[in-house]
DNA sequence: CATGGGATTGACT
DNA sequence: GTCAATCCCATGC
């Protein structure tokens, strides 16, 4: 046995390390509370995750590998942008190892930089209407369908590890949002104490 | 080829 | 609270 170091402090996986991505997606959505994620000159930090999984119903790779899914299934660490309700785009990062589909939802920030730009592009002044919801804040950082497959790691759309002198987050989990097949799974997570999540607001989930 | 259904949002009753 | 917008994709005839 060897001796553990005293005041060792806590070791963060590093989100700009392909290694980050390539684990659990649960502990993927977990960590990712709290890195901040960067396009162009907007950035804001990530508040609210859910993860997908190929073996339950509501993770796009549960049908198997097609055309649409095929990100998914591939090397993690990259991007899965698609289209929502015909309208919105919405970023997952994928995860876990290669030939596996999974994926972690980016579905909330806090605005950080670049935020005189991102009410521009939301047409709209509240901050906490900027990026409080998956559709929301990929139109408040300009990013599209055309980032589909980009990598997170040196690509356009980036994701950083929080400043080391910030507490941990304190972090809830419930059920995931605006699902119907695998609803009874708790796999979104939520910064406890942030008031940029997406609705529902989780005051009815349990904190971890 | 036609059809149905969304990992949503914003406007409206 | 309800509901339409809007389009890509998977499925079925």
């Amino acid at each position: 046995m060897s001796a553990v170091p005293e005041a060792m402090p806590a070791i963060r996986p590093d989100p700009r390390e392909i290694a980050f991505y390539a684990r659990s997606v649960h502990a993927v959505a977990r960590d990712l509370i709290g890195c901040a994620l960067s396009h162009g000159a907007s950035a804001g930090r990530i508040v609210e995750t859910e993860s997908y999984h190929e073996t339950e119903a509501a993770c796009h790779a549960f049908i198997g590998e097609t055309e649409r899914t095929r990100p998914l299934l591939g090397a993690p660490g990259v991007a899965y942008v698609y289209r929502s309700y015909g309208i919105h785009a919405l970023l997952n990062a994928v995860a876990e190892e290669d030939g596996v589909g999974a994926a972690v939802l980016i579905r909330a920030l806090e605005p950080l930089e670049g935020v005189a730009a991102m009410r521009t592009r939301r047409g709209v002044d509240s901050d906490e209407d900027l990026c409080s919801g998956p559709g929301k804040l990929t139109q408040a950082l300009g990013i599209g369908l055309e980032l589909n497959q980009t990598s997170l790691v040196g690509g356009p759309v980036e994701i950083h590890p929080p400043r080391a002198t910030a507490p941990p987050p304190r972090i809830v989990t419930g059920p995931r949002v605006g699902i119907t097949k695998a609803a009874e799974l708790e796999w979104r997570f939520c910064d406890a104490d942030s008031p940029h999540v997406s609705r529902p607001r989780p005051p009815a989930m349990r904190t971890r």
